[in-house]
DNA sequence: TGAATTTGGTTCAAAAAGTCAACCAAATTT
DNA sequence: AAATTTGGTTGACTTTTTGAACCAAATTCA
């Protein structure tokens, strides 16, 4: 989160994980946007994180603009309130969630339900091809680089493994 | 990733993120998927991350299911392949990607291009609502917590906030 | 074939980050 | 007015990460 440069990759994931790539921001986003939680003591003692060690999340989520400190009405104390960048994460905190539930150990995990919310409609994340609106098969998705310009493939490296799964 | 004990709370991102969320772990993920890369040095020059934490981590990988160390053919050397619980990762590796391009600061970041492989349609990751094939906007989407059989709507400490923002 | 280089690590000391407990002042509740 | 809660700060200690040096086996080069 402080020491690494990940800037020199020039890489959107690098920058995201610049701001979200410790031990517990994800997890102060999840019960932000999820759990409604955005008081100090609310966090800390959903998490057991340490108190200054909170102290730091939050004001480096406040610096990156992921949370807002505002004051409660008729009182002085604060609140951490999610902006649209937290907002804007929820994709990829329920994506987590998915791949949480499908590969975690624990047996008793709360499984999250996604509705639509006026119709109630089941609802999941998925690549989504916009043009004639058909979910597409993660497999099925080629990534390009938009460099300097033009657009390239992401290189593989092309050699033959012993057992199986030889990437093309 | 270590000492911090996320499993009490009995939720599936804290699942995802007791075996992704470090520093490294999803950078590596993101060049084993997207990049290709699959050897001890690639890795290690591509993010310049220590030697001996680039040994922990890729052996967490292997025994984590998410990267399985292969033999090379004809050759005594290892590659680290990504397994399948490793190309459900592209989803959310690629979410990440598109909130650092929309949020990130640096300037001369690489933009990624997702296309279907065999039309070349641009591809996007959306919340999919999988009956009548429509992408639905993700603040209308409800989360509901699949606990002990019934299902509950994720609380919400409402209150009002001085200046605007009030969660409902 | 022999020598040089690369690969894939291990080991150790120093620096950085995280935890835990104690303390505190202002705000709020009783 | 007293007691409790909130939202922290401070400092000692532990754990993690880094960075550099070292190394043996494998591979490439001449």
């Amino acid at each position: 989160m402080t020491t690494v440069n990940y800037q020199k990759h020039n890489c959107p994931i690098a920058q995201a994980l610049v701001e979200l790539g410790d031990q517990w921001t994800l997890l102060i986003v999840r019960d932000a946007l999820l759990a409604g939680r955005c008081r100090f003591n609310e966090f800390r003692e959903s998490l057991g994180i340490s108190r200054n060690l909170l102290t730091v999340r939050l004001s480096q989520l406040c610096e990156a603009g992921i949370l807002e400190r505002v004051q409660i009405t008729n009182s002085k104390r604060y609140a951490y309130v999610p902006t649209q960048k937290c907002q804007d994460l929820r994709i990829i905190i329920l994506a987590m969630a998915k791949w949480g539930e499908k590969w975690g150990t624990d047996p008793h995990i709360h499984r999250l339900e996604l509705r639509e919310k006026i119709t109630g409609h089941p609802v999941t994340v998925e690549f989504y091809q916009t043009e004639d609106g058909k979910a597409v098969d993660p497999d099925n998705v080629r990534v390009l680089r938009q460099g300097n310009g033009k657009l390239e493939d992401e290189k593989r490296s092309g050699f033959n493994l012993k057992d199986r799964n030889a990437p093309t």
